[in-house]
DNA sequence: CCCATTAATAACCAGCCGGTTATACGTTGA
DNA sequence: TCAACGTATAACCGGCTGGTTATTAATGGG
């Protein structure tokens, strides 16, 4: 999905899976690990929520977020097509092969 | 690094990536593959560029761009940390188990 | 019952992003 | 030599992004 992209190109909201695949979490727990304002991280959330990258529950007043990282899955299956790049230097293009510690 | 999340979060770019990970590519080869102006993808290569997602060699009054995936494996390993997530619902954290197949 | 709590939304703002056209600049070929 | 080519940059523009403060709405506790 084009969407999860986009969702993870921002720290803050990487930061938030990362605290979501440890367990569902309420909006204010996941707001003590930030300091921009409340607005803020539900702007996050929503961004997040409309990639379908993490699910809602309401429980009395507070709403508790998890994780849904199936929309990762084609993300992960796109950058695992380089991963040949950095496993084997000698991978048959030739073309990266002139200055390759240089890179480093 | 920071700017490769970004950098990949276009899919103009990602393409561009793509291309050269067939092989080295002049400006113009690229440009076939899209209907944009050449300076947009100037300032698209410049992008990758600056998050050292590629190299240039000049070639007479040509610029020979090649892939450097490097700055890929962070990416690639931050997102396999959620790998388990979609090989292994029953991953003990207990939050993912009440309305799983709802999610799909 | 009412006030505090929790979270979302509205409205606003500066800065970035991706595109455009126009221009500059080095290189090459006739 | 000089016109055409290949590419980068400048200048500009509308729309989106990520933040803010103020407000709203729903829930729960005393």
């Amino acid at each position: 999905m084009e969407a999860s992209y986009r969702a993870i190109a921002d720290p803050h909201r990487r930061r938030i899976l990362d605290l979501l695949a440890e367990g569902e979490r309420a909006v204010s727990e996941l707001g003590q690990h930030f300091d921009f304002s409340q607005p803020a991280l539900s702007k996050h959330l929503r961004v997040l929520r409309e990639a379908g990258l993490v699910r809602i529950r309401a429980v009395g007043r507070r709403r508790l977020y998890s994780l849904d990282a199936a929309r990762l899955k084609p993300v992960a299956e796109w950058v695992a097509h380089y991963e040949r790049f950095w496993n084997d230097k000698l991978d048959g293009l030739g073309e990266l092969l002139d200055s390759e510690e240089a890179g480093q």
